[in-house]
DNA sequence: AGAAAAACAAGAGCACTGCTCACTTTTCTC
DNA sequence: GAGAAAAGTGAGCAGTGCTCTTGTTTTTCT
């Protein structure tokens, strides 16, 4: 039963989230005005209210759309290539997540960076999570049946393994701990890359980032992941 | 002429500090008052502009000091350690970073997380931060001296490897280009690690983070660093 | 169809923010 | 000690998140 009300009510919503993300872009998240957004759709600031109860719970919303909109990222830009491509797909997923964090800074920010304290993510923001995390293993799961060799064959400790363990469980792909570790350790390095330029602290140090994240992409493909 | 005026004042400066980094670790960067700190050392707000033209003056003051505490931190855990060391002082490099961060993810965050928007680090804040840089190129220098190989000799491009050559002049120290590629991969994969860990991504994915990291510094100094 | 219920919106108001400005008080310097 | 410089005051401006009362509109139930 989707009445008049109830679309007109959800075309509202997503109205603010606009309106609220073109905010954030411009002013940072700290900056989200409620009373702007208000003024800028024509009405009383009180009757946001009706739409979310807290300031802080548009934002959990808009981090929640966000932890999904990089997992559609990644997923394309994963599924654009050819399944035992190994290699381009490692280079695709680290360089569509580059371009979207660039692209989408202070999105990028919101799910990657400081987190507003005192706030804890509820159980929503899980989910959607861990899309990114499933091209991720996926890929560690397909590098492991292509006999791909990690670069690193010391013993994995059984504490650690037990995580691992956890993690396998939970997202139902069967990757050795050596892979496991492998393909953490590439995801780790990605992340700092990305925050690192996004957040600004490469701007005195390389005229050309990119030239730095494709080579470091390149370079964790070999040693690290070994493909 | 330190006269009692200006040690007062040096005084007033240090305590607005210590008040506004413990507000921040409370309630965030974002929330940082400027009339609660003035209420907190019994003064009018007005006076504290005396001290700091803005907001983000006192902001900016408090990241140039922590670009300071980092590097100061790093080069401790480096200096702790035998100079031919060279996998033992990357291992403490890496967990005085990371102890430091959790121990105050609050400042971590103002270095390392999302940039308050519309904020541009001035030039004061350049110098404090190649203090940590430098640690690290020191290292690398002793890597590449000691006759350690990188994990991939594949070539730098050329565009790359001439902002190397910037770096390489800015601090003194002559690393090759593939040494230069390794160790700032293992950087980046420090940063992140930290990151995640400290901005709460590990929260819902390892029970037991500490046990994470330190197989991946592991597995970085032997698979990325090659020592 | 008419009444009751639910949702929506408005606007005043509270307590807060960064920041300015005219003003007084304190301290240093000559 | 007089003049200058620095420090502190408090009112005030324009903005904020959020609440609460009031009134309107729409949906739902009988």
């Amino acid at each position: 039963m989707t009445g008049a009300r109830a679309q007109q009510r959800a075309e509202m919503i997503s109205e603010i989230k606009r309106l609220a993300r073109a905010q954030i872009a411009a002013e940072g998240a700290s900056n989200l005005s409620l009373r702007a957004i208000a003024r800028d759709i024509g009405v009383a600031s009180s009757a946001l209210y009706r739409y979310y109860d807290t300031r802080d719970q548009l934002l959990t919303d808009l981090i929640v759309e966000t932890y999904d909109e990089i997992g559609k990222v990644v997923e394309a830009a994963d599924a654009r290539m050819r399944r035992d491509d190994l290699r381009g797909r490692w280079l695709a997923i680290s360089r569509s997540l580059r371009s979207w964090a660039l692209a989408h800074p202070s999105d990028f920010g919101l799910v990657f960076g400081t987190p507003v304290p005192g706030y804890v993510a509820p159980a929503d923001t899980i989910g959607p999570a861990t899309r990114y995390t499933t091209v991720l293993l996926r890929l560690l799961a397909d590098i492991e049946n292509a006999g791909c060799d990690p670069t690193n064959d010391s013993p994995v400790a059984k504490n650690l393994s037990r995580q691992y363990a956890g993690l396998r469980k939970r997202f139902g792909y069967d990757i050795s701990d050596h892979h496991m570790r492998a393909g953490l350790s590439a995801w780790m390095n990605l992340i700092g890359t990305v925050s690192l330029e996004v957040f600004g602290q490469f701007d005195n140090v390389f005229a050309h980032p990119a030239d730095h994240f494709n080579a470091n992409v390149d370079f964790v493909a070999t040693s690290v992941l070994g493909i």
